[in-house]
Order: C-alpha cells, then sequence, then structure tokens
RNA sequence: UGACCCAUGGUGUAAUUGGUAACACGUCUGAUUUUGGUUCAGAAGAGUCGGGGUUCGAGCCCCUGUGGGUCAACCA
C-alpha cells in the first residue's frame, strides 16, 4: 500500500538533480560525481551557507559521490584560523563529513602559479603596471567595449621576468597584476582581461610570507576544482556570469576528457533576517551582540545556541528546494521546521515567565505530593517525572484575570480550571496591595479531582501549568521576538544590521520560576514549557541560576485573537 | 540603453518534459485533547506577468513586450 503510493508519487527533482543524472546518463567524467563546499574562511556559517552546504554533501551522498571540504582562502588580508574552526564545527553539527578531504585553495598555490607561468609562455596573460584606477577606467562599461591596456603586448620574456620579480617582493602593493589576455571588447566584463594574481603583503594564515602574489577568486576556484576532480561545482546565482571565465581557465588547463561544470542555485534568503557576513560582522565588531553565536544571529552557531536542531535546519533546506527564482523565503517555514521537531523531542516541563502566587486554601500547610506527569504525551517512552506540588504556587500572570472577556478559559474569580496534573481548583478571591496590584490568588480545591482520581475527568474550560512556590527554581529567560526586528530588511539594500536588530527583539526576564526536574540539565537542553513555547537552556548559565533561550513560540491562538 | 539569468495562490516549490494547475507553510472552520499546544477532518485562495503565434491541445515550444536580478573590487 505504502510502497504504491510512493510509486505513484514520483519524488520530483530539482534541475540540479536533473543534470547531474543527465550528466551520469551520458557517462561524462566516468560516471563520477564528486562535489565541494567552499567557504573563505572570513566569517562564521549562517544558515544562508546550510543552504549550499545540504546541497554540495547531499548530491555527494545521494549519487554515490564524495563531497570535499575547500577553504578558498586567496586573501589573506580577510582571513583567519578562527573561522577555519568554527566552520569545520558547524558542518559537522549539521551531520556532514568531509572524511579525510580537507583542503585549501593555498594549498595549490604552487600549481596555479605554474599555470599562470604557462599562460605568460602562450602568450595569455601579461604584466599591467597600471594602477588600480586606470585599468578600471580602460575596462569601459556595460555597453562599452573597453580598450586595450599598453602593456598588453609585452615580450613573454618581460612578463615572466616582471612576474618573477612581483613574488620576489621587488614591487610595492597594487604596483603591478598579472592579467589573463582575453578579450577587451567582450560583452561579459570578466572576460575583458580579468586581473588575476595581485601583490599582498599581508602574511598567509597558511602559508606565512612564502608568497608575494596571490590568486584572485576566477583564478584560483575552477582550478582548484579541476586539481581536486570536482564534477558538479556548485555555486549561488550572482556567480553565474563567471561561467564562461571558469570555463575558460578550465579549456586552458584540462588535458583529457574530464572537465568540471558550474550549476548556480539561488541563494537563501529569510524574511526579517540579515544575512549578510559583513553586516554580521559589523555587529560582532561593534559589540552589538554578544559574538557570532549570539542566539539573535542567523548563524548556525547562533541558531545552536538558540536550540534549533540540525534535523530541523535540514528540513528547513529541504522544504524550500533549489531553483534559479531569487526567493525570500518567510522565517515561518523555518519556525514551522523547529516546530515540527521539537515538538517529537522536547519534553514539556511547567514554567513560569511572570509569576502570580496562588494559595490553596484548604490544602494542608506543610504538605507536599509528588504528581507523576508524562514527559512527552506523543511519546510514553520519554517516561514521566514526579512534580512536587503544595499549598502555594506559582501561576503565569496571563493565566489569571480579575475581569475575564467572554471567551476567556483560565483562571478569574468563581471560576475552575484543572493545574495540569494535579488538581482541579476555583478562585474565591484575590489579595491586593495599597495600589491595588493583585498579590496573590486564592482559591480551592477539590480533591477528587487529582489526576486519575474519581472525579479527574471533569470537564473544565482551561488547564494551567504551575509551578509549587517552595520547590520552584530561578532563572532567566531571554525571550527574541524575531531573529531581528519587525521591518523587514531582506528586501532593502545597503541596511545597517544595527537599525533591525532593535533592543525590542530581546526581552530578559528574571524572577522565573521553573520546575525542579529541570536542576542539572545541561546546555542545550531543549524543553517545551507547557502553553509557553520551546526553549533551550542556555550554556551561558551564571551559577546557581538556569538561564533559558526561546528558540521558537507555541502556536497561540488566544494570543492571535486578541491581537 | 549591452550580455547573461529569472517570472506559477500571501510565501516557497511541483506539474509524468505538450494532455487541462499539485504539495508544504501561512490563513480560516470544525472535532478530539488534563497545554487555546499536538493530532485529525475540512475550506478559502492562482488559471501560470501582458500580447501574439505553432498545435486538436501550451504553465511548458516560438516571437514580442513588461517587470525583477546579476555583472564595470587588485573581495569571494
Amino acid at each position: 500500500m505504502k510502497e504504491s503510493e510512493e510509486i505513484n508519487k514520483p519524488e520530483s527533482q530539482h534541475f540540479i538533480e536533473q543534470a547531474i543524472e543527465k550528466d551520469l546518463a551520458e557517462g561524462r567524467n566516468g560516471g563520477r560525481i564528486h562535489t565541494r563546499f567552499p567557504p573563505e574562511p572570513n566569517g562564521y556559517l549562517h544558515i544562508g551557507h546550510a543552504k549550499a552546504i545540504c546541497l554540495d554533501f547531499g548530491m555527494a551522498e545521494k549519487y554515490g559521490g564524495k563531497c570535499n571540504l575547500r577553504f578558498d582562502d586567496t586573501n589573506p588580508t580577510k582571513e583567519d584560523v578562527e573561522y577555519v574552526d568554527s566552520i569545520k564545527e558547524d558542518i559537522q553539527w549539521l551531520g556532514f563529513t568531509w572524511e579525510e578531504r580537507e583542503f585549501y585553495a593555498s594549498d595549490y598555490f604552487g600549481k596555479l602559479w605554474e599555470f599562470a607561468v604557462s599562460l605568460i609562455k602562450r602568450g595569455l596573460a601579461y604584466v599591467d603596471d597600471q594602477s588600480a584606477e586606470a585599468i578600471s577606467g580602460q575596462k569601459g562599461t556595460t555597453t562599452q567595449p573597453g580598450t586595450e591596456s599598453p602593456y598588453r603586448s609585452r615580450s613573454i620574456e618581460e612578463n615572466l621576468d616582471l612576474f618573477y620579480r612581483m613574488n620576489e617582493g621587488e614591487f610595492e602593493e597594487g604596483s603591478r597584476v598579472l592579467r589573463a589576455r582575453i578579450d577587451m571588447a567582450s560583452p561579459n566584463m570578466h572576460m575583458r582581461d580579468p586581473i588575476i594574481y595581485r601583490i599582498l603583503n599581508t602574511p598567509h594564515h597558511r602559508t606565512g610570507t612564502k608568497w608575494k602574489v596571490y590568486p584572485m577568486y576566477d583564478f584560483a576556484h575552477g582550478q582548484s576544482d579541476y586539481f581536486e576532480g570536482i564534477t558538479h561545482s556548485l555555486c549561488t546565482l550572482e556567480f553565474e556570469v563567471h561561467r564562461p571565465l571558469y570555463d575558460w581557465f578550465i579549456d586552458q588547463l584540462k588535458t583529457d576528457d574530464y572537465r568540471p561544470r558550474q550549476i548556480e542555485f539561488n541563494r537563501l534568503n529569510l524574511t526579517y533576517t540579515v544575512m549578510s557576513k559583513r553586516k554580521l560582522l559589523e555587529l560582532v565588531k561593534d559589540n552589538v551582540v554578544s559574538g557570532w553565536d549570539d542566539p539573535r544571529m542567523p548563524t548556525l552557531c547562533g541558531l545552536r545556541r538558540r536550540g534549533y536542531t540540525p534535523e530541523s535546519i535540514r528540513r528547513f533546506v529541504d522544504l524550500i528546494g533549489y531553483t534559479k527564482v531569487e526567493a525570500i523565503n518567510d522565517v515561518s517555514l523555518l519556525e514551522y521546521a523547529i516546530r515540527e521537531d521539537l515538538n517529537k523531542r522536547a519534553p514539556r516541563v511547567f514554567g513560569v515567565l511572570n509569576p502570580l502566587k496562588v494559595i490553596i486554601t484548604n490544602y494542608p500547610e506543610g504538605e507536599t505530593e509528588n504528581m507523576e506527569i508524562l514527559n512527552n504525551p506523543e511519546d510514553e517512552t520519554q517516561g514521566k517525572r514526579l512534580v512536587p506540588f503544595s499549598r502555594e504556587i506559582f501561576i503565569e500572570k496571563e493565566d489569571f484575570m480579575e475581569n475575564p472577556p467572554h471567551k476567556f478559559f483560565r483562571l478569574a474569580p468563581g471560576q475552575e480550571v484543572r493545574l495540569k496534573g494535579a488538581y482541579i481548583i476555583k478562585c474565591n478571591g484575590v489579595k491586593k496591595s495599597d495600589v491595588g496590584e493583585i498579590e496573590e490568588v486564592h482559591c480551592t480545591m477539590d480533591p477528587a479531582t487529582r489526576s486519575g482520581g474519581p472525579d479527574s475527568d471533569r470537564k473544565v474550560k482551561g488547564t494551567l501549568h504551575w509551578v509549587s512556590a517552595a520547590h520552584a527554581l530561578d532563572a532567566e529567560v531571554r525571550l527574541y521576538d524575531r531573529l531581528f526586528s519587525d521591518e523587514d530588511p531582506s528586501g532593502h539594500k545597503d541596511v545597517d544590521a544595527r537599525e533591525f536588530l532593535n533592543p525590542g527583539s530581546l526581552s530578559v526576564l528574571t524572577g522565573c520560576k521553573v520546575e525542579p526536574s529541570l536542576a542539572g540539565s545541561g546546555p542545550l537542553t531543549r524543553v517545551q514549557f507547557q502553553r509557553i513555547g520551546y526553549f533551550c537552556t542556555d550554556y551561558d548559565s551564571r551559577p546557581g541560576k538556569l538561564v533559558f533561550n526561546r528558540t521558537v513560540g507555541l502556536k497561540d491562538s488566544w494570543a492571535k485573537q486578541n491581537k
């Protein structure tokens, strides 16, 4: 039955899978599939990278191939080992492995140098002595062809000599570059004699001061693919115009039938979320956030600390798909993915964000009962826990109203509610302070309504969570409205990320009370506080205090109704 | 006033490659429920950017227009 359904409903493939299967069918590259994930170690990975990671590793997995991890470290001025380590950690956290295939573009500096020399010898590259301004001035515009550099037809010997001397440290940064000799009139700007090597005096995090010249992205990426035997070089849409140049270099390099192929897909955009690495770096450097792993950040480590599971992120990526459309994905889909996952795995516990004391006047003073409660009603294998109950408890302030509107199902004078896992109680009155604030709610309980008791199936309008005042643990809770503010920066061009990370998106609640069963729960323990939402214990806890980050809220139709 | 890419419910994707628009999220009902959660049942919502053409038949092919994106870093 199930099988026939699967047969009738074939998995639809995205265009990249189709392209790969076509290549496979045509026997290209000997039927090999080999991809790579090529981050530049200049920042932390964010959820946008997760989309690329899932594709690169996913395609290799699906088609019995391999996926390399390759750090695209051709610009020492921006890169650092700190980032290398975090990137590796995040990929593994997502559940992928590159096995022993950890590579660096800088591994190929020697080969790249030789290839450049070979291009010079073939008259396909030359040293240009002009300034950056002069070169860009000659580039022409998108509608007008460029003009040729006066150095374009230097002799091979002179080019060779100059290129060697560039790498000896004889010339200043910016004084000379090596350019590919292609076509200054090409309608594609990238083909107008692109710069392929520049002089940089910053020491490289891996090769130190060995090199004085460094290859540009276009002169490193495709060749690195070629050196590694990559068959499918998957990248984002903005590299589409680079493809002719990618192919041009491969043409000059290849010696047999093997050739890597670049395929572009749409990058991940999320509503209300700033995704630019440069802007995220600003937030970190200016201490607007506590670090790359601040739970408000869309970085993988930020999401992790916020309580997102790797499964939920992979599921989300799966849901949004791969196309060539510049899409903006709604965060609600991400939130759905984490809710779906946590709903299955997170144990339910009681917690009270804004405590309101309830005194059960007919409950004996000093007595304590341990209520046995299912950790997850949908999954009995998660067991039960004992929650202490006593005369004085806390409930959520929001769960009591002195003058309730119509259809308010919770506690109010004269109204009955069930305390989940315990008794049905009825409110008889309140005690107010001099200024009229409600300090205590006075209730009576019905012993026969204890969970499992004779009258336990009596229907009441609402069920509240609660925490015994004497047993409750202090906690600090951080609520995040969204990753960023209500205004949607994803549609804006050059936004200042700070403007969108408004302080209102984070509120820190102290004086919160949680169930004693939470004592000693380690960092990144994910729980669902009944009626409040899904939370994650933070490793940033201070001694003696439990700190929770809200992962995502519950769907709350009552709140929605009353907006 | 160029090259390349893109256009399907509010959002993201599908459509056996030319056979009469499907799925998920979101939204809205209703039922169950010791979480106003979950689960379950159901509904509304696009006729596929416009205009031509080919065809018995077009979301898929062709032409043309419109709209959007990318490209003129010694960044990746």
